[in-house]
This record gives C-alpha cells, structure tokens and sequence, in this order.
DNA sequence: AATAGAAATTTCAAGCTTGAAATTGTTTTG
DNA sequence: CAAAACAATTTCAAGCTTGAAATTTCTATT
C-alpha cells in the first residue's frame, strides 16, 4: 500500500496523529466531565447544566435574558427554558419581568440559589484542583498556548467560558 | 482580603489557574464536538452516539456483545440498546444470537453498515485534521504529554479510544 | 433436581439537548 | 396606521443519557 507519492504518507500520518490527539482529549475532558456529574449528583444531589446556569446567574446578580443566558451558555434556548423552569420549581431561580418590553424576561437566582451556588462553587473549584494537580504552573501556560492553536470553526466567539 | 498565611494566596492562585484551564479545555473539545455533531447531522443525516457504535463495531467485524459494547463506549447498557436499536430500524447493524448463551446477543455491522461507516469514517478524519490543522508534530507530542498528567479518577480503564 | 445467586439485556422515568414551529409582542416601513 | 418584518420566548418531537427495576437465562450449591 506504500503510495507512489512519499509525500502522502507523511499527510496520512500527521492526520493520524491528529486524530488521536483528538481522541485522547476528548477522553481526558469527558473524564473530567463524567466525574464532575457523578460528584455533583451524588453529592449535592444537582446536575452540570444546572450548575452551569446557576454559575452564569451568580455572574450576574442583576440577572439575564433568557436569550442571553442562552447566548452565554451556547446552549438552545429551549433549553434553558427547562432547566430554569426546574431551579425556579426548587426554589432557586426566578423570572422577573422586564420592564420596557412584555416579551422578555430576565432570569436570576433567590437568595437561596445564592448561597447554594456558593456552597456547589468553592466545591467544584476544589474538586477541579484535586483533578489537575498533576499540572504545574509552567504546564498549565503550555497546555493553555496549545490549545489556542485549535480552532475548529476560524473565529472565537465570546462565550461562558470568558472569566478572564 | 489579604490572607495572614502568604502560601495560601498562591495555593488559590494556582487553584484558579487550573481552573481557568478546565474551562478552556472544557471550551476547544465542546466546540469540536459541537462542530462534529453539526457535520454528522448535516451532511450525513446521522449523530455523533451513531458514529460512535458504528465505529467500535467496525472494529470488530465478528460483532460485540451488547455489554462489551457498552463497557468499550463507557456508555451505560439501556443506551446502546437504544442506538443499536436505530441503527438496526436503518439496516445498518444487527443482533445475532450467541451459540452458547441465550441471555446474550452480538450486534455487528451489516455490509450497509460497513460501506456508510468507510464513508463516515474518512471524512470524520479529514475533519479533525482540518480543525486541528494549527498544530504540528511537536505541539501534538507535547500537548500528548500534557493530557496525561490529568487523571481525575486514579486509575484509568480500556476505553473506546484506544486505537493505540 | 431445586433453588439461590449472578449475568445479559431491556424497559422505564427523568432530565438534557436540539432545531423547528408556534406564540406573543415590538418595530419598521409603505 | 396597517402590515410586514423582526425579536423573545415557549412548546414540541426526537434522540441521547443515566441509574434503577424488571426479565430472562445461566451456574453453582445444596
């Protein structure tokens, strides 16, 4: 099968080599990602998506559009709906209405989905450092250049992950 | 806020590096899979859980019992059933009965099966090489080394991304 | 051989996710 | 000002995902 061109199989083998980088950062993340579930599940009896909105709630006391939550999130916005319709039923979050236009309305967090939040954060924070001890400072700059050389679609977004 | 003990700000400095670096790990692999998702649907009519089975059956072409399945796509069993299930309403997979165990079944690929994997299977290639097309030999040894010093739960299985 | 325990799979309810359609309200424009 | 265009949100169907419960079938151990 060794091709009449020498310079294809130096293609073919940088692209497998990109593939399974891919593949092993997606283990590595889903890993991360799975375990992050499981702790939040089993220990504080929530899920991703809702810590997700909550964190982006917390962000903003004053509170966010629906569309924006669902901008911030990079989720759908029907989405959203049903994820703040369940913290809203558990006494988390609520909508209030806005004032200059009756089509929208913004989200936020009671009191008491404050104080959740910041229980859930600091542990998420720990469980993170827990999970990533293995990087040093120097690793964690490298990793972070090497990860601004992927770009799957060309240009960046603004998105939740912007708590520069 | 200045703490009294010094060693504990640059205990929470490096905390939050490490987080900072989740969130931007968390970010390129969502955005890649995302972008995955997209093309798969798309151009193919099919979704990444499809093209998940389908590659771990193509890899065994003699078949794989359901659980092995589900242990080799870390996925729980009611899910590849479901999947299985759709793949096989398509023509594209099927169960055969295992000789020795009537509680087990084998799900394989059908030739249908087999010519749409090849397919996918190349482009999906083409893809990631694209998406990360920024980094080089180095970057991907390094970025390699980095990804495994991550270990959030200790040991680590046989997964699906073994392609060694 | 009877039965208790283990194993393979499916079923189920609940939640997440999406894109498309439907609703309701606002803005622009002819 | 009417109406067309646009915007914010919800609803909906379909698929993915999980853990738990239910089924069916083995396999030991009495």
């Amino acid at each position: 099968m060794s091709s009449a061109n020498p310079r294809a199989e130096v293609r073919d083998a940088a692209s497998k080599a990109r593939l399974r980088l891919w593949l092993k950062l997606l283990k590595t993340s889903g890993s991360i990602e799975a375990e992050l579930r499981r702790r939040l599940r089993d220990r504080h009896n929530t899920t991703l998506p809702r810590f997700d909105v909550m964190s982006a709630l917390s962000r903003n006391p004053e509170g966010l559009k629906m569309s924006q939550l669902s901008q911030f999130l990079r989720v759908s916005n029907g989405n959203v709906t049903g994820i703040v319709d369940r913290l809203t039923e558990d006494g988390l979050a609520l909508r209030v209405a806005v004032p200059g236009d009756r089509r929208a309305q913004v989200a936020r967090l009671t009191p008491a989905g404050e104080a959740e939040f910041a229980r859930l954060a600091a542990e998420h924070e720990a469980w993170i450092d827990e999970m990533m001890a293995g990087l040093g400072a120097d690793d964690i700059t490298d990793m972070s250049a090497l990860l601004d050389q992927i770009q799957p679609i060309g240009a960046n977004q603004t998105s939740k992950d912007d708590l520069t």
